[in-house]
DNA sequence: GAAGATAATGTAGACGTATACACACGGTCA
DNA sequence: TGACCGTGTGTATACGTCTACATTATCTTC
């Protein structure tokens, strides 16, 4: 494999000439970067990264942190990507959680010294993650923060108003007249979750309508789960004409019980998901009312904004919040007359 | 950061025995073993992974193409990355298809000189994938085929024998009767979608039943697109009373679409898709009967396989079939019953 | 036209690691 | 006792790149 010496000779200039060449283009006459040009294609020349980065000690690798390999996780780091790629960087998806739901080695890359520039960070709320997070701003490799808003921190963070787009699924539900509702939780340790939460209470309780543990159902993101913890509890949930659940799927969990024992949606009662990435949310019967997330946007803005850090901004306190879209589909209707 | 002369320095050894140490702990005497490991937990020592690569010319770096990041692929990514981690190797997905559905630089990983050590692959039918390994056959590196099987080269591979799958769809429907089937494509230029074709319409042979273009829909694996193609050929479908999908996802598209025609499963005709990895398929409404891919083994072994390579074992023709399980579920029935 | 500024290039060395080679030591055997 | 061998260690160097510094050529200015 050709070097740069060997480009060097070949074009009738020295090392270091190829070497401004390929950094800095400007800085090298143009005779040299033409005769340089030529010579790197033909003897295919490729720069090796490992010498570049012993000699830098930048490696231009990425990790990308995140709980789970769901879709929404995945299309971010699927942007993140895409933009990285763009900018000379390699990034790799670790993955904190195990397939049992527990934390695993959630600080893999960062134990492999230099190995890593930069880290994207999707922290749950757990006391690993808490612990993660501690450890970064301890060191000075540059990171952000993803979907896990925390507006006292001085941290660089993108995420989805997730506070928001509960209030809006509240408001949904009461300017059709919904007035006794049900809260299908995901699993507590995610921010998202926490936030969707907080958002549809409080906008509730301006209303004057409170949210009692009873109208709380641990539904833990999945149909499964959600189905099972709704059949559970189906004999001791007070009456209700409207539900939201953290996500698609475990609304779709929620739904299959209900209609285990007689209920149907829109006509008994309305329903409000939270993902719209199953494909076939749409397609589902009833076509699902529910959130379109920016994952895309989330990573997308996210990498740009590690990118920044890495070029040597400072964006210390730099904060985005991006917003969900509510969409509205069958499942969402009136409140049902009595008869 | 302290490097090996620091640690040697503190253990009062040369640097080359640290080097030895760290390479092969058994080369070095006790004394000398027990002094470094103290040092390098007293320096908190960790081994710069540029420069080794550098002097070794491994960057214990794996590319990992594939080319859709859905469920499937991305669970046979995780599993194979970890257990490249578990060897000390760092492991990259790259997806060679963009959002369009079209190859997008499917070589990537390949022009970044030394960056990657071997691949594992996932090629399409695509001539840009029949490009892509012939580019990998001639360099010298490792690289391990995954779900294409390709019985007359000799390639390291390893798929899902969906062949075998499909004839077995095809014996379940015909011993409960069925005797006029569709079948819906995914998209043709993905190998799995081919041979689950074939084996479907050879097993149907052996019992005298053709399976003419006008008993094919072209799905194309998505369950809108299934449903769009499902409408458009509604009208010119032959009679039918069983249909052998690509896909749940496309699966569930053909029933919404047969939905809005009156048809119902199984009380009109029965549905097999293939996956199982959308998590409610099991509560959707006919829970569907399916198959169900051993995602997470294919993407094991191939690494497995890919790291024997890289230890320098000739594998050349190593191939390794995995079977998809069958699941039956509601959406198969027996024949209806013409009343 | 001399002096100083600017631009382009070459020389040399360092980044941290792995390893070929040389060497020292103690033990074995004729 | 001398030749031989195996074990453990140290010395020195190369991997390919980037860059501080030195050097030369070209241009500006009084």
């Amino acid at each position: 494999m050709p070097n740069q010496r060997d480009v060097a000779r070949a074009a009738g200039v020295s090392s270091a000439t190829v070497s401004r060449f390929l950094t800095n283009p400007e800085s090298v006459s143009r005779n040299a970067a033409e005769s340089i040009r030529t010579a790197i294609a033909t003897l295919d020349y490729r720069v090796d990264h490992s010498a570049q980065a012993l000699r830098t000690g930048k490696s231009r690798h990425i990790g990308v942190l995140a709980p789970g390999g769901g879709p929404f996780h995945l299309t971010a780091y699927m942007a993140a990507q895409a933009v990285f790629h763009d900018a000379g960087y390699i990034s790799t998806l670790y993955l904190t959680w195990d397939d049992t739901g527990k934390p695993s080695q959630p600080l893999a890359p960062l134990a492999q010294g230099r190995q890593i520039d930069g880290v994207l960070y999707f922290p749950t709320l757990h006391p690993a993650d808490e612990e993660g997070i501690k450890q970064l701003s301890l060191g000075n490799r540059p990171f952000v923060v993803l979907d896990r808003p925390m507006p006292h921190v001085q941290l660089p963070q993108v995420y989805i108003d997730n506070y928001k787009a509960g209030c809006q699924a509240a408001r949904a539900m009461l300017e059709l007249g919904h007035r006794d509702f049900l809260f299908l939780w995901g699993l507590p340790e995610f921010p998202s979750a926490q936030s969707r939460f907080q958002g549809f209470r409080d906008e509730l309780r301006k209303s004057g309508i409170s949210l009692q543990l009873e109208r709380q159902i641990e539904g833990e993101f999945f149909s499964l789960t959600a189905y099972e913890a709704t059949k559970r509890r189906w004999n001791t949930l007070p009456p209700f004409t409207a539900l939201f659940a953290s996500n698609d799927s475990s609304a779709l969990g929620f739904l299959k019980a209900a209609r285990e024992h007689g209920f149907e949606s829109p006509r008994d009662f309305s329903l409000v998901g939270f993902d719209d990435n199953f494909e076939f949310t749409l397609l589902y019967d009833p076509p699902l009312a529910t959130f379109r997330q920016p994952a895309g946007e989330l990573g997308h803005q996210g990498a740009k904004m590690l990118l920044s850090l890495l070029g040597g901004s400072s964006l210390a306190q730099a904060q985005m919040a991006l917003q969900a879209e509510f969409i509205s589909r069958a499942s969402l209707g009136p409140v049902p007359v009595l008869t």
